[in-house]
DNA sequence: CAAATGATGCTAATTATTCAGCATGCTATG
DNA sequence: CATAGCATGCTGAATAATTAGCATCATTTG
């Protein structure tokens, strides 16, 4: 899914991923030096026809939402990211995102991570 | 970086971070239904004079590196994997890169884990 | 040493992307 | 009920991306 959609269509896959859902005037709201209002109402319409995009209609207006499920676009980014920066080293790739994090942990934070991996330890 | 770039570009890109350095012949053999060598070797033109790509000659050959740190760019792409699918959370994002590999993983991968983050917890 | 190979330089054309604007219709509100 | 606001439909144009091909030069090899 990765290198189909152009830069802007990337852009906004991305906003209405990371919302589950958004209109047009949202998807404008966020992204940055956007383009006009029916620049990006007619590249979410290309998105749809490309079957990337689906949308209901609220009222008057229509609220995008993207046809890959949540999960599996979920794991087709972390395999891009672990190939590309991590040789697919998993450990690597936690490392990296808890330095990333790091200032920003608590201890609790921590505590919870080692938990989380004793879990996974017992159904792996 | 991630949303200045066109779609071919952006393979390409991702091909040069992964291996450090590649020439043109080395980058197309990695692309999945690639075009014609002139036009990789168009697009990593491209690259070098919008600044995203260097070279050095080796033999008669041009061989090309990315001009971003590694470290940077990775940083970047972990910014904005966080963002876009786990609400900025880095505990969430470990656990989902986990469960990801989890069938791969052996007991002493998830020790090393352990360990890795108790070390982080110390210099936090 | 001639020819084949494989590299870059350069160019031009095709195709895809990106964009803005006008028409139209629905809804709220003064 | 008129009009302002905000939504979509549609269209065409501007710009960017993508591509292939030919020229040229160096190197290997028969």
């Amino acid at each position: 899914m990765h290198y189909q959609v152009s830069k802007r269509e990337r852009q906004i896959m991305d906003v209405i991923i990371r919302r589950k859902q958004a209109s047009v005037r949202e998807v404008l709201n966020e992204i940055p030096n956007p383009p006009s209002y029916s620049a990006v109402r007619a590249m979410m319409n290309i998105l749809e026809s490309k079957g990337f995009l689906k949308h209901v209609k609220v009222g008057r207006k229509y609220v995008y939402s993207s046809t890959t499920p949540f999960k599996k676009a979920k794991q087709s980014a972390i395999r891009q990211l672990l190939h590309t920066y991590f040789n697919n080293s998993t450990r690597d790739a936690v490392a990296a995102i808890i330095e990333f994090d790091r200032k920003n942990l608590e201890h609790t934070d921590f505590d919870r991570l080692v938990e989380l991996i004793q879990k996974a330890r017992l159904q792996g």
